[in-house]
DNA sequence: TGAATTAAATTGTCTGGACAATTTTTGTTT
DNA sequence: AAACAAAAATTGTCCAGACAATTTAATTCA
C-alpha cells in the first residue's frame, strides 16, 4: 500500500544527491553526461585540425575502405551519428582536397567517395594524437572494464539499430 | 618482437567486421553510437512539445529545486550538456512562460531562475510519455545491467568532471 | 515505349551550439 | 575613494544539424 502510493521518483531516492525517476533514466542521463564530457577532448583535438568528429569519422571510414570507393548512402549508414547533411559535409572535405567524388557511368544516381592521398596523410599525421586522446579519455579503465562497457553499450542500443545496419 | 611490430590496429582485429584502433576507441565509439541511437527517441518526444532535450532537462532541474530559485551559472553547471548559450535557452523558455527570471537586489549581477506553474504543469503532462520513452530506450536491460552500465559510465567520466561539480 | 514509381543526392531554410567579445555589477587594493 | 580586477550574464557572429522539398536518374509495369 505504502509502496504503491509512493511516487516513482522516490524509488531511486537515497541520500541527498540528484534523483532519477527510474533506473532507465539514470542510465540514460549518465550516458548523455559521459558522452558529453568525453566529447570535449575529441572536439579540442579535431578543431585544431579544422575538423569535426563526424568529418574525422568519415575520413576514417574511407581510409578503411581504401582503395575501394564508397557510395554516399552506404557511407552515411556507417557513420556514428546520423547525417542528414552528408552532402555538405562531403562538400567541405572535398573543398580541402581530402576526398574525391565520382559519378559512375553505370548508375549516375549514386556518387562514389574516396579518400585522397592528402586525406590519408592527414589521418597519419593525426594518428598519434588521436590515440593519446583516447587514452586521456578512458585510459583509467582497465581492459575488463572497457570490454564490459563496450558490451553493455552494444546491448543497450541493439534493438535500436536498423535491420541491415553495418554497425553492430 | 612480433607483437611490438604489429600495427596497433591489428590488436583489436578479429573476424571481418569494423575495426578499432584501441579498446579505448572501441568503447568511445560505442558510447557515441549508443547515445546517438537512444537520443532519437527522446528527440522525437520532446520535439512534439517544441522542446529540446536540454530545455526539458532545464525544466526538470528547476522543478527539483522548487520552490527555490537557481542562479543561472549554478543551473548551467548542473545541466547534462555544456551550455554556452544558456541565456538564449532561458529566453526561449521565458517567452513561453515556463520560467521566470528575477534579479535579486543584493547582487544585481546574478539572475535567479524559477519554474512557473505553467512549466510544472507541462512537466506533469509529459511525465507519462517520458517514462515510456525511457522504457523503450532501455527497458530490455535488467536491473543489474542498468546498474552496471550507470556505474561504468560514472567511472568513465569521473576524472573529467570539474572539481566542485554537482554531477557525480 | 512511355508514364508512374522508386532511389539517391542535393538544396533551401530554420534553429541551436560554439566561442569570442562586451556590458554590468561587485569586490579588492593601495 | 579611484583604479583595477573579477564575476556573471548578455550579445554578435559563424557554422553544423534537422528536416522538408526538389532534382536527377533508374526501374517497373501496363
Amino acid at each position: 500500500m505504502y509502496y504503491r502510493a509512493m511516487s516513482s521518483a522516490a524509488i531511486v531516492k537515497k541520500g541527498k544527491g540528484l534523483r532519477f525517476d527510474s533506473p532507465q533514466q539514470e542510465a540514460y542521463l549518465n550516458l548523455w553526461r559521459t558522452y558529453d564530457r568525453l566529447r570535449l577532448h575529441e572536439d579540442e583535438l579535431f578543431s585544431r585540425y579544422d575538423l569535426t568528429a563526424q568529418q574525422y569519422n568519415t575520413l576514417r571510414l574511407l581510409q578503411a575502405a581504401r582503395p575501394e570507393k564508397v557510395p554516399t548512402l552506404a557511407l552515411a549508414g556507417r557513420l556514428v551519428s546520423r547525417a542528414p547533411d552528408i552532402t555538405r559535409l562531403l562538400d567541405r572535405l572535398s573543398e580541402r582536397g581530402l576526398i574525391v567524388r565520382e559519378r559512375p557511368s553505370d548508375d549516375r544516381r549514386t556518387v562514389h567517395i574516396g579518400i585522397t592521398d592528402s586525406g590519408s596523410e592527414l589521418l597519419t599525421a593525426m594518428a598519434g594524437e588521436v590515440r593519446a586522446c583516447h587514452r586521456r579519455q578512458l585510459g583509467h579503465l582497465d581492459a575488463e572494464e572497457l570490454q564490459q562497457l563496450a558490451d553493455l553499450l552494444r546491448k543497450a542500443r541493439q534493438p535500436h539499430e536498423p535491420p541491415g545496419g553495418n554497425w553492430r
